[in-house]
DNA sequence: ATTATCTATAGATCTATAGATAATGC
DNA sequence: ATTATCTATAGATCTATAGATAATGC
């Protein structure tokens, strides 16, 4: 019994409630396009962070992603769509890993104090991804680049909400609204920065040492 | 009348000491291979800037500087070389401006203090050349690059030396080695987030109030 | 003669699509 | 019939160089 109105499925509830862009395919089959569009975005990953975007070739996508060039445009209308796919996965691997592992519990300094140690982790399990947003994302269509910075602006938002906690339960000092944003932001930025400095500080530092030390500037600073 | 020896020019003790690559020419006098690098950097940097790297061809570029393509050749080897001179000119740039207005009277930290507020300003300044830098570094060929970073170190290690005065004359509490070395980088990098994290920090914050929060931040941490 | 510059183009790609073919479901 | 996939290629570039030309200095 078909329903009257076609109705464009019935909004299956799908895991992710991210605000994401549509990008259009010839293909029918919804299980189908996502399956050939994770073989995409796992081939492209790996020759972006090789080769970087540009000297990538579309053929080359194709092929790593076990099929032909034909194939790869049924799914995407352009190179820079599977660049879009690709940052999109990226930010969503990490918000999945930094999801499974914090803990809220605690004060919200605690929280927070956690929160760092599980991102600089992920910053370094996710270097080679991290660094490929950093350089890449510029050469998104203006539309697609909105999404990317949206949500890399919803990550930087955990810290921020942890942030929050921290003042309002007095395990941080005040802060006002606009020192919370940017602390957020300096946090993020601090984890990336081992992956886009890594040439200097590597050498140095092991990721143990570096979190160390960081952390304990950045909650000196706030209580 | 001649010396006996071709002597490859008797070091004509250049102004900049700086450690540079040397990129081969055709063009026998010196002079003019300096004038026209310059003609292609300030073209270059113009292009690269609005369309990246990778979308500007070198005929633009040549255009831009005001001659034809195969000139271009003769005054560089390739299209990664006009990159890597690009880097290297927003470098220099960067560390003259620096430079001209560094003071360091006063105590170490006092130093350090008009360091940022000076540093911050200039990376304001030259927002759109950080940014291509961090974009557009891995595009360059391994030995180039290998120069382009160190550079970058030099001017870290300009934080580095007023943080360790600073340690010396007892104006910030004692740091080690390691501490030093993280919070040159930290400053370096809130000094390029003002720029990468535009999108961002400008609708929140002026200049000034960044400035002002992360200095505030930064040397509060180490008094 | 030597140096600098220009024009013309070789040679190599690369993106995206059209049209043919194979597979699937009514 | 419909859907998915593949092959072949149109059409558009792009880098780098070879060889010709103009300008400069002995």
């Amino acid at each position: 019994m078909k329903p009257l109105q076609p109705s464009p499925a019935p909004a299956p509830e799908t895991e992710t409630q991210e605000p994401a862009r549509d990008i259009p395919t010839e293909v029918k089959d919804a299980g189908l396009v996502a399956k050939r569009r994770r073989q995409i975005v796992d081939a492209a990953v790996q020759l972006f962070i090789q080769k970087g975007f540009h000297k990538t070739t579309t053929r080359e996508m194709a092929k790593a992603a076990g099929f032909s060039i034909g194939t790869l445009y049924e799914y995407v209308a352009s190179k820079e769509d599977v660049l879009y796919l690709v940052c999109q996965a990226i930010h969503l691997e990490m918000e999945q890993r930094l999801k499974e592992r914090l803990k809220f519990a605690g004060t919200g300094a605690a929280a927070l104090s956690a929160a760092i140690e599980v991102f600089f982790e992920v910053c370094d399990q996710m270097s080679d991804h991290i660094l490929l947003i950093y350089q890449e994302t510029k050469s998104l269509p203006k539309e697609s680049m909105r999404f990317v910075l949206a949500h890399e602006e919803r990550i930087t938002a955990i810290f921020a909400d942890l942030l929050g906690r921290g003042v309002a339960d007095y395990s941080l000092k005040p802060l006002d609204r606009a020192q919370i944003e940017l602390m957020a932001h300096n946090i993020a930025v601090l984890g990336h920065m081992w992956t886009f400095r890594r040439w200097a500080l590597a050498p140095r530092f092991t990721l143990e040492q570096y979190t160390e030390l960081q952390r304990s500037l950045i909650l000196g600073e706030l209580t």
